[in-house]
DNA sequence: GTCGCCGATTCTGTCTACAATCTGCCCAAC
DNA sequence: GTTGGGCAGATTGTAGACAGAATCGGCGAC
């Protein structure tokens, strides 16, 4: 129906096409942290009605991406240099479990995959293409984390992740960083390509105490 | 306002008073897993609005309580034995990084009390206090996580507890089970006691390994 | 000059009504 | 007897309006 104009998409979004919309901005930054999210203004601003965007903000209440305080509105939720150290703590937990069932299901196609991608890892450090070494990096986690199978972790994860990108991604950044953290990194596709949980499991967790002392040097 | 009728509660809740409401429903088993649950219905049993019950349900379905279909509603979400082991494989992630901050944290009132947790739940095994004993496990539990003061660990925690209360407490009756349980809650408890977060960690590995087994062998 | 009170404004919380969608049933056609 | 279309009821999705709480401004008192 309304074929008439449909491709300039008259109708506003549905509440999860604009839920999806508002936690992008959140993410990728377009909304800063604690910046007031006033309902009447997203409502103006994706098209949709107001009961649509207080449906969106719970849910990202719900995903900890946004603040809400009873009768005084939503705002970016501000994730605190604790609050990420303590946030890498319990991916650490998370993903050496992911990391390990990984290791243990991983069939000869994805072994392969995964000898590729450690080649890509480190080709991009050595043309020093920090940004394409970053997506490699989240596209590895991303990965192991499918391997897992395990939904209840992945999903947790996921949400976690949407909360300190912000902080990951400085610290990417930093000069040197870089070198570290591929040693990290391949130790850990190294482990997972040969199968061997324990050692999976080591190294996501030096990866991990790696990232939060340098979050923790960076202040 | 309504000062006349307000002892008899004329005013619906409020939407926080009717998410706990429905919640607690679902956690204690009143409304069975994979029920159907009807805005219109919900509306008239808690005496609230179409639209509070909807904004209880999106919330209720962010905890992973209930399971939101596209335009076909609401249903308590049932948790399969392979989701109850899935969320016990991250509980233990999670309550290890819980237990061992709780050991390194633990303050000499607090192991005054661990203590007396420790008599009082030996107590009530040997008195065949099954219920009583289930409530001290939780409490056991809930104070490692206070005592942790882990913000992010405790919030998870608390969700995936809400979502797998009902397996747990099938478990909890089975016979013999508590003779089992026992051992390992107060291990878990000395090690604390002890302030060894090592020794934490692996009693509290040991004991969901002990559980998820269980829970395997009752099917 | 500063503090506290009070009104206007802004924004959120809630409700009711309406539109869109889905489900099940009935009936006709093969 | 079975299958397909379509109608009717039930249920969810959306919109708009109203009421209540919080904030900010000015005004008066000390």
């Amino acid at each position: 129906m309304t074929d008439v104009l449909d491709e300039q998409s008259v109708k506003g979004p549905a509440v999860a096409d604009l839920t999806a919309a508002i936690r992008r901005a959140i993410v990728d930054g377009e909304f800063a942290p604690n910046q007031r999210l006033i309902e009447a203004d997203l409502s103006a601003t994706f098209g949709a009605s107001r009961a649509a965007v207080r449906t969106a903000l719970f849910e990202l209440a719900g995903d900890g991406l946004v603040d809400r305080l009873p009768n005084r509105g939503s705002r970016v939720r501000a994730i605190s240099l604790e609050e990420a150290i303590e946030i890498l703590e319990v991916r650490a937990g998370l993903e050496e479990l992911c990391a390990a069932k990984a290791a243990e299901r991983i069939s000869p196609a994805e072994v392969a995959e995964f000898t590729r991608l450690r080649q890509d890892l480190l080709a991009a450090v050595t043309a020093g293409d920090l940004l394409g070494y970053s997506g490699l990096n989240q596209q590895l986690d991303q990965r192991i984390r499918e391997l897992s199978r395990h939904a209840t972790a992945i999903g947790i994860l996921e949400r976690l992740h949407a909360q300190s990108v912000r902080h990951q991604f400085r610290l990417a950044f930093q000069p040197g960083r870089a070198g570290v953290s591929v040693r990290e990194h391949v130790a850990i596709l190294d482990a997972v390509i040969a199968r061997d949980p324990q050692a999976a499991v080591e190294a996501i967790r030096a990866h991990l105490r790696s990232v939060i002392e340098a979050l923790r040097a960076l202040g």
